[in-house]
DNA sequence: CCTTAAACTGAACACTGTTCACTATCAAGC
DNA sequence: GCTTGATAGTGAACAGTGTTCAGTTTAAGG
């Protein structure tokens, strides 16, 4: 039954989700408001009201599709790469997301979601992202035990993590600013050696 | 030529920064408001804009003291750790404090320093933290070179790091939310290892 | 054509950071 | 003691925010 309707409800939601990832990416979170993005549609505050409940749930609507983003990325790099740097090219294709996306790949660690319904959903991403890491780590170190490997493949993901937090916060400094390869490296090396 | 006041200009940025720090470490930084710090304070907005040019400037030096008061524990757990056990005490040590003053933390790596002159206090702030991960790496790998050395201990700082963000962010999951000593160790092991 | 229900609007509310004309207060000079 | 002048402090005002909701517009069903 729509009526007046240019846009279905469907359209509404992803232009509305499309306009937000636009303005976060070009301006930042703080830049950001519903006034904006309602403009940005042609609408009116009132109509986003309409489509999400309140400002956070458009935003963690937001970081689900950032995560899957960043997920489709990092298979997309491990099925052309290598099959030996297939764990080096997720780590590279996750640090470069970031720094490609830095206001929206912030986001998903700075909104907090109240809702434990929803916070659920982009824990499920989460999860999805560091299995697809256990699993690279599982193949180059078949001998660790499932415990150990849970906890080496959390170190090495929050390694890699830390690399690309720092490299967008831009507190790397001195130290490895310029290029993150060097760095990534030193990490990775020593976890994947065989001792 | 102090008039009427009772407290002098420095006792008021005390205050100011005291009652943000109090505030930001109680409802986080989204429910600050500088009427509340300044109501808090028993004055009104319009002298808090007498201390502090605006609020990110104010956030800057709640940074700072963050900052050192991170840096002073660090400095603390390494005097009273066994020798061999410094560098895992200085990130054990950084971690405790990420997730014993969440909010604070955060602030550090979340606020952008637009004046290049305030950014390189906190820079400098950085730097010493990461100069002292790098000095007590380099006593426990003498025979690395001083270029592999700093990639290495950024590596390293950068999965300290990484740890507390997504200890802090509650996006662990699984993997090794509950207690992240494993974690840690399954991170320095690797490092510390001998070749 | 008329009814009716959904789509949409935009004014209103309580808040935010920031500014600045104004007042209150005191130290110094007479 | 009184006047003056400068500073400390105020709080109303402005433009903006998220959110609500009475009211209007629209189009489909009868």
């Amino acid at each position: 039954m729509a009526r007046r309707s240019d846009h279905t409800r469907e359209q509404l939601r992803e232009m509305a989700l499309s306009q937000a990832e636009a303005a976060i990416a070009r301006d930042g979170l703080a830049a950001l408001s519903m006034r904006k993005i309602a403009k940005a549609m042609g609408y009116t505050v009132g109509t986003l009201y309409l489509i999400f409940p309140n400002q956070d749930a458009l935003l963690l609507a937001v970081n689900l599709r950032t995560a899957d983003a960043l997920h489709a990325q990092l298979l997309d790099r491990i099925a052309t790469a290598d099959p030996a740097e297939e764990l080096r090219a997720a780590a590279l294709a996750y640090i470069e997301f970031a720094v490609a996306n830095p206001h929206r790949w912030r986001l998903i660690f700075e909104l907090r979601a109240d809702e434990p319904e929803q916070a659920a959903h982009v824990q499920r991403r989460v999860d999805q992202l560091f299995t697809l890491i256990e699993s690279l780590l599982a193949a180059r170190r078949p001998n660790l035990r499932s415990e150990a490997l849970r906890h080496q493949a959390t170190a090495l993901w929050a390694g890699v993590h830390g690399i690309a937090a720092l490299q967008v916060a831009d507190k790397l400094g001195w130290s490895g600013a310029r290029d993150s390869h060097p760095v990534l490296d030193a990490l990775l090396a020593p976890i994947l050696a065989e001792r």
